[in-house]
DNA sequence: TCGTTTTCTTGACTGACTCAAGTCAAGGTG
DNA sequence: CACCTTGACTTGAGTCAGTCAAGAAAACGA
């Protein structure tokens, strides 16, 4: 979890400035990795007191845009977002509860896979979720 | 694209009523790959006349939980429809336009990749997603 | 300190999808 | 073959994540 310090560095080397809803809202997607943007509001106004949805909104989609955050949103869920930004990870999404897991890439660098026929694409990245049963609800519903 | 009797012999054996709506669907799920649901609606509606939405939601959940279609839905779209299902294929979608392509999976079943640390999930399918350019789009805004 | 420009607030709106209640018809039963 | 049960379809209202737009506020360079 960097420093505030770090967060503010972060913000002006993107060319975003550093206003107090932009900081909170960077805070929190460290602080909750995977949050939907729900959490991320009610997280936000915590720390901060009000904040509007929208201002939520606009920074999350600023800071996706900037690359400092990252936007997942595996089918059947809301979108989500992450701190964790270029290393080129994927995730492991719980089919019953929904909860998301990071896993390491093997390769490390996109696109860490190659398609068997890429019908012109130019393909740049390939993003694997992995589908299955998390510990706990394996463990309350044993097959 | 299978005759009517072979839909209405896979409706059957997977225990679903034989409707109109239900053939027709599933006629249009063969005949438009990824298609949206406005699209199979709309389609749905030439063939038949009027059919309610609601009534194509419902035979699209139907036939999804009977196996005999697959629903895909890549971040930022809206929910689609595939006919082909058990060869665990994967998807190249094109971030312009939205464009989707089917892909050969290398293994052809189910998981067809292991993750680096499971976390103790049960891991049941791996789903790849392939991003980048279309031939057209790569085309029409070339870098 | 001032002015420009971006960001935030407020509030209305959109669109995909779901819920619920009642009607209808597929296909098994006698 | 007629009846009946059960699952499917229609209609219409509702939900919820996310977007649009206009004006007020604040960051930050000059």
């Amino acid at each position: 979890m960097p420093a505030t310090e770090e967060l503010e560095e972060m913000l002006r080397s993107a060319t975003l400035r550093v206003t107090r809803p932009r900081l909170t809202v960077l805070e929190v997607v460290h602080a909750l990795p995977h949050a939907d943007t729900d959490s991320i509001i009610a997280a936000a106004r915590e720390r901060l007191g009000e904040v509007s949805h929208q201002a939520v909104y606009d920074v999350l989609r600023a800071l996706t845009a900037a690359g400092l955050v990252r936007r997942i949103q595996p089918s059947g869920s809301v979108a989500r977002y992450e701190s964790r930004v270029a290393d080129n990870h994927h995730h492991v999404v719980c089919r019953s509860c929904g909860a998301i897991a990071d896993v390491d890439c093997a390769v490390g660098h996109a696109p860490c896979l190659t398609a068997s026929d890429d019908h012109g694409f130019r393909i740049d990245e390939a993003e694997v979720v992995y589908w299955g049963t998390c510990a706990d609800c394996a463990a309350a519903a044993p097959a």
